[in-house]
DNA sequence: CTTTTTTTGTCACCCAATTGTCACCTGTCC
DNA sequence: GGACAGGTGACAATTGGGTGACAAAAAAAG
């Protein structure tokens, strides 16, 4: 679960944000003032820093810096609340190497939308890297596949299938795993349904559909 | 070495202006009126103008006026000083094409943060690379687009759309992605927006529509 | 300022691709 | 042969994206 740093003085707008990320999910992490904030960041090292610029003591401009320049919380997103919508605490909260601000008063779901919005920036980085087996190879950002040379066409779900099954080739996937690794955990339905997909993607694979291969009472496995 | 011209009648202003100024290395010019500050500013090409509003004789906005419509200096980036901090002021400031204003009394330190904000924005232009990818190509800089040679006209919206699909070239962008980045994080609205916006852009880009592929189940993606 | 035009975001409808399901078939192993 | 697991073809339901229309919003013009 993604754990969040709240650094902000003022327990109101601490306790506001508290319920509400725990509500969507987040693990919250709360600091009243910089120096406690920037120990907690040392320690815990959360997901993600919400960080208020007029603290008592260390103010937000200083806890940032910090955070950005320990190697150890560098990475770590920063969100800054700043009181003022100048533009002048823009620059300089982005000079220092916050991801992003919000202008108190800020909207919860604005707050959360930014959250999510980095979260999701950051997954996106770790891009999944292209494989190949056998003939086969897949280019996951670009969605396509080609076997022997030859690009061919696959649905969504044909895709995800195939990426799934060479992730793990040479390991048997049980109908389960593929429904939960495919379709979502929610899927409830007909297991045999993969072994349908399983046949489609075969007759597109051509030649290299025994890449995929039957384990009887099993699964299937693609080709180490 | 980064140039900077003063137009400015106050010399106490003015001496505190290029005082701190050098002090951060940059080279300054002064004028102490509109006209003078309108011909140092054609003859030495400065790299950027800090403009006061309130000028003997020719006023400040008359010589952004100016300033802009002449080819040769329109390119430099222009701070305009004010004396008030009246909204109509900073709109017509940024209409006329001043690039920033700062309200007076201002903090030195303020002034220096929105030149080198300016400075780092112009750099970015600079770099930004005019894409070509088959018979399309777009220059950020210019905000034009050419397909086979045929300029056609984008809005804002389609250039941007246009300018992430083709950056990502080869990579499919999901609709989520596309609002990231085209429409910004806080956009929250239908996702559907987006196909809109792609039968547009591929409408305008008549033969060449097809250099963005519709990747069913994910998003889109333009030709790599 | 008001009016006009352009741009933009939504929505409802349509059609085709995709998908999940089932009944039935085939092969394998006992 | 019979039981069982998986393959297969068919099919209906669902989904996803294209499209035209439209109103709100923004920009430009007067």
């Amino acid at each position: 679960m993604e754990s969040i740093l709240i650094i902000e003085d003022e327990a109101d707008i601490r306790q506001l944000l508290v319920f509400n990320l725990q509500r969507e999910g987040f693990a919250t992490l709360e600091a009243g003032d910089g120096l406690q904030g920037l120990e907690m960041a040392r320690a815990k090292k959360p997901h993600m820093v919400l960080l208020d610029v007029m603290l008592p003591g260390m103010d937000g401009f200083t806890v940032c810096r910090e955070l950005e320049r320990d190697p150890q919380t560098a990475p770590i997103p920063i969100i800054m609340l700043t009181a003022r919508g100048e533009e002048i605490d823009r620059i300089v909260g982005l000079e220092l190497g916050a991801d992003d601000y919000v202008v108190k008063p800020f909207s919860v779901r604005e707050v959360l939308l930014r959250i999510r919005a980095i979260l999701r920036r950051q997954a996106m980085v770790k891009t999944t890297p292209s494989l190949s087996r056998h003939d086969i190879s897949i280019d996951p950002a670009a969605h396509k596949v080609r076997v022997r040379d030859a690009e061919i066409d696959l649905t969504a779900t044909e895709f995800r299938l195939l990426e799934d099954l060479l992730r793990h080739a040479g390991t048997v996937r049980t109908r389960e795993q593929l429904l939960n690794a495919v379709w979502g955990y929610q899927f409830e339905g007909y297991a045999r349904t993969v072994d349908t997909h399983v046949r489609r993607l075969r007759a597109k694979l051509g030649t290299s559909a025994d890449t995929i291969e039957t384990v009887r009472g099993v699964g299937y496995r693609a080709k180490a």
